[in-house]
DNA sequence: AATCAAGGCAACCGCATTTAG
DNA sequence: ACTAAATGCGGTTGCCTTGAT
């Protein structure tokens, strides 16, 4: 029936961590590493559970960490890679180098919300807040990589989503739909780019990944779609046909 | 100066996923 | 292959600070 807690409650602090609790972290993590945080406590004195020490550590301790408040260029990546992962924090985290994830996930809910709600688009939706029809019903054009909760009927949440990609059109990347896809879409690369008489940031670029391998607008590095082996194209990070957006963490 | 409300953020909780035996 | 433990993640809570009255 259920787990077994992952530490004894009563015998672990709860609040807020004092300077003292920081130190012994701290020092504990320089002399022994991350990794097995359950016995850490006990073997750095501390009386917390094993998940708020990792927490405490990741969040607020770790040396890598950048304080201070969220750059324009960082609050507009934050929005980008929201319309495309939804609350994917840790992987939004992953591309924002020095910011965690509950640190993004705050900003998101206390500045970043209600700027969007201010400027009249919906911050789940990314869309604007009037537009009534495209809400109306469940087009494939909703961005809900995490959840089914764009389509309506129970039935369709069972099918796995076939259907064929449509490329997007210019920077409409709001309207990808990344939901179960079996096979990888096919991305347009610089030529058909070119072809199309389109010369915009691609869509690796417009999420500010310039110096991404992937790039195909001119603006970063030029790569063919598909590597040596003819298999498909490494999206966002992904070398696969089958799309898992875990693939997205920087390790 | 005191009180209240809202905002902001650190930390916790419970579930999902991964890993080890 | 199976099970339990460990870890990771996202949602939520609660406390502290700040600003308005």
């Amino acid at each position: 029936m259920g787990r077994s807690p992952c530490c004894e409650k009563a015998h672990t602090n709860k609040g807020a961590w004092t300077k003292e609790e920081d130190d012994r972290l701290i020092a504990y993590i320089k002399a022994h590493g991350e990794g097995c945080w359950r016995s850490l406590p006990k073997a750095a004195g501390l009386l917390r559970c094993g998940k708020s020490c990792r927490l405490r550590w990741i969040n607020y301790l770790r040396p890598d960490l950048k304080r201070g408040n969220f750059t324009q260029h960082e609050d507009d990546l934050i929005i980008k890679l929201h319309s495309l992962l939804g609350n994917r924090w840790s992987l939004i985290a992953g591309r924002l180098p020095g910011r965690t994830d509950n640190e993004i996930k705050n900003y998101w809910n206390t500045h970043i919300k209600r700027k969007l709600l201010s400027r009249g688009i919906d911050p789940t939706t990314h869309r604007p807040i009037t537009d009534v029809s495209s809400s109306a019903k469940p087009v494939a054009t909703t961005i809900s990589f995490a959840s089914n909760s764009a389509l309506e009927d129970q039935e369709d949440r069972k099918k796995p989503i076939i259907n064929n990609f449509s490329p997007p059109k210019d920077e409409g990347f709001l309207d990808l739909n990344l939901d179960l896809r079996i096979s990888p879409p096919p991305y347009p690369t610089a030529v058909t780019m070119k072809n199309e008489g389109r010369n915009s940031l691609c869509f690796f670029c417009s999420l500010g990944f310039e110096n991404s391998k992937n790039c195909s607008c001119g603006n970063g590095k030029i790569i063919a779609s598909s590597d040596s082996n003819g298999n498909g194209y490494d999206f966002l990070g992904l070398k696969s046909c089958v799309l898992d957006c875990r693939s997205l963490e920087i390790k």
